[in-house]
DNA sequence: CGCTACATTGAGTGAGTTCAAAATGCGTGG
DNA sequence: CCACGCATTTTGAACTCACTCAATGTAGCG
């Protein structure tokens, strides 16, 4: 599109935004990962046939800002994260572009570009990141070897499937602050489950690309997280965000309500016969 | 043309409202497809070796109304259409729904149900329907028998998973009239596909079902195609829908416009690969 | 320091929702 | 066959949530 291949991003993500225990990019800088570390990675139970399989798969790193793929590019390979925060983005026929997902640690990504071989949207690395190649043909092949593998692959995409169908839902349902709520017990909850504080984080995006994510404008982005603020269930300040109230995030509605009324009556109904 | 068959639901799709040429559920009810039936249906290329495995899926008979599975049922199946219209539909804690897609001849669905063994939306016939049975173990077997059966199937997944992110996108960014428009000239799209008429055709479906999947209020949905009707882009009375002008139907935006500005300007720096 | 990107806050507007009422279409039961 | 009942659709009027436009504040970097 608009290459501009030179300077990363100018004072982009600073030091102060990183995560509490965020591995040192640099120094743990690893070149290759077996299968067995993948499949940990990506949360995928593993047989000991499976760890004892001896293919590796390669790292790479990328700085912040830098792009991973591009759309339309031709796809051989799947991602799964080591390390760093990434995003991905839809740009469609008019040049409009939405932000589909924010892959972190033990997070795939690239699946979207199988089915025509050529990948339907771009990654773009927040932070500086390492990130595990997964050669797709070899993938398969393994999964072809070892059954179990290959049905926890099925497993995985049918995951991000899900992962696809409930963002859709909220994105349909959902009212600004319900959004903006969820969105934060997402970040909570997958910061909790990789080790660092589910309470306090550093946000890794601007509000705008939080906003293009939940199908809002920065600015309702930047509105509703004052008025979380002032509520006291978060303190924020800047990218810096300490959850006070997680519960009630949580349950956060404050739904368009009666957009079902009807047919949910009706589904009553129905199940009553 | 078609005796309607006591549906539960009382007049609930009139002969009037079913498509051109569809062929009739009764009368064609056919009990098993072989492997190659079944990838023809998904438009899935079938080598030799393929078109002769003698395997043979089940079909089902759904009527108006039924439900095909239900959220948290164990899977087991996949389900491929093979004639009539369906709805996905997901409910979320708060027993708040929404519409995820409308399978018609040729899709698959079933695929959420992979990841945790559980399907994780329900599935409902909006008419007559005939379906394929697809035992997963039975299927992803096969695959492993016929590698080029095993990518098709990662492909048509892969090919749900960009239909989700679309979704999502179109959700998150188009107005309510250009969603519309969309919806319209995909069904447009999908009849002309089937072999029916691409520019008349009856909906399947309620104002409120295509408000649920659009993100919008029946009211707006109904609002919309009258707009579109003094447009003279469609003429539209009840569930029949006559497309005047296409064209104008799939370049139509009315987008939020300036969302995404800043993010454009920024997408031109763009690191070294 | 000044520059640039990002974030916050205010005021006004408008697209889409909510609530309400009337019209249409179809099946059922008299 | 017609009248009634029910689901659905259409249309109107008022409201409101989120957007737009704009100004100000903050943080890091050259």
């Amino acid at each position: 599109m608009i290459p501009d291949l030179s300077s990363p991003r100018p004072h982009a993500f600073p030091d102060a935004a990183r995560p509490i225990g965020d591995p040192s990019w640099q120094r743990t800088a690893k070149l290759w990962s077996t299968l067995k570390e993948v499949c940990d990675l990506l949360r995928i139970p593993v047989t000991t046939a499976v760890a004892m399989q001896e293919d590796l798969f390669q790292h790479v790193q990328f700085k912040a800002g830098q792009r991973i793929h591009t759309i339309g590019q031709p796809f051989d390979v799947l991602y799964v994260v080591n390390s760093g925060f990434l995003k991905t983005v839809m740009i469609d026929a008019h040049g409009n572009d939405q932000i589909l997902s924010f892959p972190m640690k033990g997070d795939l990504f690239g699946v979207d570009g199988i089915h025509a071989a050529r990948y339907e949207c771009e990654a773009v690395a927040l932070t500086n990141c390492d990130v595990i190649l997964i050669p797709f043909k070899k993938f398969s092949a393994l999964g072809r070897a070892h059954p179990e593998l290959e049905s926890a692959i099925y497993g995985v995409m049918s995951r991000e499937l899900i992962r696809e169908q409930t963002m859709a839902s909220m994105l349909g349902s959902l009212s600004a602050e319900a959004r903006v709520a969820r969105f934060l017990v997402y970040l909570s909850e997958r910061f909790g489950e990789l080790g660092y504080s589910g309470k306090q984080f550093n946000l890794r995006m601007t509000r705008n690309e939080i906003g293009s994510y939940l199908g809002l404008t920065l600015e309702t982005v930047s509105r509703t997280f004052s008025a979380f603020n002032e509520m006291g269930l978060i303190s924020v300040d800047q990218r810096a965000i300490d959850i006070k109230d997680f519960n009630a995030l949580k349950t956060m509605r404050r739904l368009p309500a009666s957009r079902n009324r009807k047919e949910k009556a009706a589904a009553a109904q129905q199940a009553a016969a």
